[in-house]
DNA sequence: CGGCTGACTCTGG
DNA sequence: TCCAGAGCCAGCC
């Protein structure tokens, strides 16, 4: 199985209105960082697996959006979290205590 | 087979 | 607190 096949299955385990970052999801496949949680994402969008992946639900370390695509993609990314419950603070970031899949620690 | 492309995280200044 | 640089690897032309 793929790499990427396993980031995906991991991704797919996050529960609607919670979040995860790149880090711990890299982290529950093993072996692989959080960089390529990013790439294997990137993929998706020229994959037919974007429309059974909610990788809306991945976002960074800080718990903000990493800008992607033509920056609009973020933005797409956002909108569906706020659909699913999770609030944004005013600097565009995302309590981990509150929607967090995993405890953050 | 060689080169290009990415949605991160950490560390130091 | 913010910014720049480094580390790093599977997929797809």
């Amino acid at each position: 199985m793929m790499l990427y096949e396993q980031i995906y299955d991991v991704v797919r385990q996050i529960p609607p209105g919670r979040v995860a970052s790149y880090g711990q999801v890299a982290r529950l496949v093993g072996g692989c960082t959080a960089r390529m949680v990013g790439y294997a994402l990137a993929a998706l969008k020229r994959s037919k697996e974007s429309e059974s992946v909610p990788w809306q639900r991945v976002i960074n370390r800080h718990g903000k959006i990493s800008p992607h695509g033509d920056g609009f993609g973020s933005l797409m990314q956002r909108e569906r979290l706020e659909a699913e419950g999770v609030v944004f603070g005013e600097d565009g970031r995302v309590d981990w205590q509150t929607f967090g899949w995993l405890e953050e620690k």
